[in-house]
DNA sequence: ATTTGTAGTATCGACTCGATACTACTAGGC
DNA sequence: GCCTAGTAGTATCGAGTCGATACTACAAAT
């Protein structure tokens, strides 16, 4: 075995990633799980735009969420809004300060700036990085919260112009296809 | 652009180890940062077991280091002792509890499936994610925390069971070089 | 000897987080 | 329709992180 192990070198990386969130963070008085749920919240679909989703994608409780999504309105950074049909449910999205901030620290600069110099390891190390997530994902863990687009139940309809959820039914706009959704699930191989 | 790009998917690792760290933590009432200590700890040299390096490892400041480690000095997972030559030092080290709780959480068994599983993967994914260590290093960030062995101050004695610190003028035992140091310094290149 | 710097602890306030309990609404029988 | 589960979300409490600040103890340099 070779010092240090992929395990190794994660694990790192990750810690890395949160003192620069923690960090960068500060500047606006926000804690990493903010960003995250900043970051989340800017590329979740329809489907995935509420509190339970949030909690699901970060791996929290629901109370958990629920305080951070709170304190994240009460600084103006999220808006919400119910859902028509469904009076349980509430819709979270960015306001404008919200996506500045989101804008503004992700990735964090010194994440950005090492990935911009990483040249021809750049393919390599993306291709591994999702080889990894859909390995953890088979072990049994998580949702994949892949983008609808590449998701089994996405039907390109005929008009070409026009998509459809086949898990809802429902009709989605182009730019809607690239947003995350807690529903993924990866095609059948082959 | 492809989606997601690495960044990404670092990203969203970064939070599945989190939050599997939380899961698995809660099993002995520990944070994930606690794990994080532990595991550091347990590969930390003599230069490196002490609460000052411990917060520079996780990128937290000395006080917040310092609470958590007294919390696991009271749960009996780390033991402290004084340096014998500076009185301000203290040195830490895993209790056979500490060492077990350590051995048990890491990696975490989603993660050892995960990446047991990846096959011709994995070669390439140490690989890449040793590639952007190194950049986020040179990015100007934070130390390397490499393995002795690999430091430029290593020097090989002529007795071939060895060692020696070139910065410090001190002797290491062979096991001593396969651990994590904090003054570890990239020889230069050629 | 005095100053300056380093190692570590103590304390406070804001916040996370899990656990629990609660309200409000939906959906599935019948 | 009506009751029963089940789901979405909030409220509250206690343990703990975390930064900031202030403090003690010791070391090193002048």
């Amino acid at each position: 075995m070779t010092y240090p192990t992929p395990y190794d070198l994660l694990e790192r990386l990750a810690t890395l990633l949160l003192a620069e969130e923690r960090r960068l963070g500060g500047e606006w008085a926000l804690q990493p799980v903010h960003l995250r749920v900043l970051r989340f919240l800017g590329r979740a679909n329809r489907y995935s735009d509420t509190p339970a989703a949030v909690a699901e994608y970060l791996g929290l409780g629901k109370g958990t969420a629920s305080q951070s999504l709170i304190l994240l309105q009460e600084k103006g950074l999220v808006g919400a809004h119910p859902d028509a049909k469904d009076g349980r449910k509430r819709h979270l999205s960015l306001t404008a300060l919200g996506r500045k901030v989101a804008r503004r620290t992700t990735p964090p600069p010194l994440f950005r700036d090492a990935l911009d110099r990483l040249g021809e390891h750049t393919e390599p190390l993306g291709a591994s990085l999702l080889a990894l997530l859909k390995a953890l994902q088979d072990s049994g863990g998580s949702r994949a919260f892949g983008v609808c687009e590449t998701c089994a139940h996405c039907e390109h309809s005929e008009g070409e112009r026009s998509f459809r959820c086949g898990l809802t039914g429902e009709r989605l706009k182009l730019r809607e296809t690239q947003l995350i959704c807690r529903e993924h699930t990866d095609p059948a191989p082959g």
